[in-house]
DNA sequence: GCATTTTTTAATGCATACATTAAAGAGGAA
DNA sequence: TTCCTCTTTAATGTATGCATTAAAAAATGC
């Protein structure tokens, strides 16, 4: 998990393909959350045998996707409202922390081009009323502000979770309002990473954050989406 | 990882058995950091086949312990000061929310018994002079704040950062000063937690955790200690 | 009928076999 | 010697077989 270990045998072996296949076939919604699957059907299902399926099984279970329970299969973990909330909480303090490292390591205009990027984008998906697309940038801002601050590990702890929070947000991408406050958020984090303002970067960001978990949970308990 | 996922099929599975005498093996240095080892090599020395040793490998991989190269071998990752550095960090950001957290739930004071059991413990431990007890102790009071934080993700996370952390700390137990202004963080957090005053909780938690890795950090690069 | 024991079924955990292929080593040319 | 190529070696990735054993089904007793 913490090192996205390089070396192309991740995309030779069966074993790799198998996790890269099940992840994506958890996110589709084609594996659905609390189903249960038998090695041998998932084997069946990839065209490999029960060994590569067994080996994923085993590294998706250490990310908190599946459950792999003997003789009763492996499960598909749902994602509860207060999943989210944990989840959430998480990447809150850890993006802040990101977002102080960044703005204490005096970043350039060029190391900040990713950022302004990503606002951009945003900006314009949103003109568009392209929701997909703004979620996207949205995802790609978070990423790339913990990926200037530095830390491998919550660079890892963000993947993980993030997988988690994106069923979430795919559920809730056209019912919840036009996120138009984001960007303003944004720029100020941006802003203040520019400037060197560490305590604000960091403070700004958890708000921004904070802001958007309960937004989100108010959102799913409304609409009564309390596992996903 | 997210799930200690109960059953006693852990135990009684070779793969977890794998994973924990692996575990042991690494902690004790028996596995030094930076040596590879071939999965037959384990497998003669775990008594099993390659496939469960397989298995725990990529299980331990997945929590940053090892790292898997084909046909090099199954290497132990040495720990740089970064990277505990990295670790201290997310440790302190998320332990501090758990105190916050803790604060905010309104405890008893039976629910509180823990905590002043390991702050109990640190402080005999300390006129016994005996400080693996109150390395122990030290781990029992992070580890239940935690618990009552009520936050199961940070509590994983937790549990693998302080493998990554043990380490450290063991080769710095003798070397560092006597902890004695530890104690009145401990009693801080706690009054703070009784008193249902969130913010103090986790205020005071982040300052200790703080001055405890810059503490750490300063010693292991005094002692030339850049790879454990 | 219902509960309990026995039998049957089949999914898993593990060992093992084997093809693949990276790394090490040998051999030869410059 | 040094560099390159070819050969050899052996570690891995995967498939498969089998014993174990949990779950399901059937049979028995009440």
């Amino acid at each position: 998990m913490i090192f996205g270990s390089s070396g192309d045998f991740r995309e030779k072996s069966n074993s790799y393909r198998a996790v890269g296949e099940l992840r994506r076939l958890i996110f589709s919604g084609e594996l659905a959350p609390g189903s249960d699957h038998l090695e041998t059907e998932l084997a069946d299902r990839l065209g490999m045998s029960r060994t590569p399926v067994r080996e994923a099984a085993l590294m998706l279970e250490g990310q908190g996707l599946v459950e792999v329970r003997p003789r009763r299969g492996i499960r598909i973990l749902p994602v509860s409202v207060s999943d989210m909330c944990e989840s959430y909480d998480i990447l809150t303090e850890l993006e802040a922390l990101a977002a102080r490292d960044a703005a204490a390591r005096g970043y350039g205009a060029e190391d900040l081009r990713g950022l302004e990027n990503s606002i951009r984008d945003m900006a314009r998906a949103l003109e568009a009323e392209d929701r997909e697309a703004w979620a996207a940038a949205d995802d790609e801002f978070h990423r790339e502000l913990v990926r200037l601050g530095g830390n491998r590990r919550i660079e890892a702890i963000q993947a993980m979770m993030a997988d988690q929070v994106r069923r979430a947000r795919a559920m809730t991408l056209y019912i919840r309002p036009v996120p138009v406050k984001s960007r303003d958020d944004h720029e100020a984090v941006l802003a203040a990473i520019r400037a060197g303002d560490a305590e604000t970067a960091g403070r700004v960001h958890h708000a921004h954050r904070t802001h958007a978990r309960d937004m989100l949970i108010g959102l799913l308990r409304r609409h009564h989406l309390h596992q996903l």
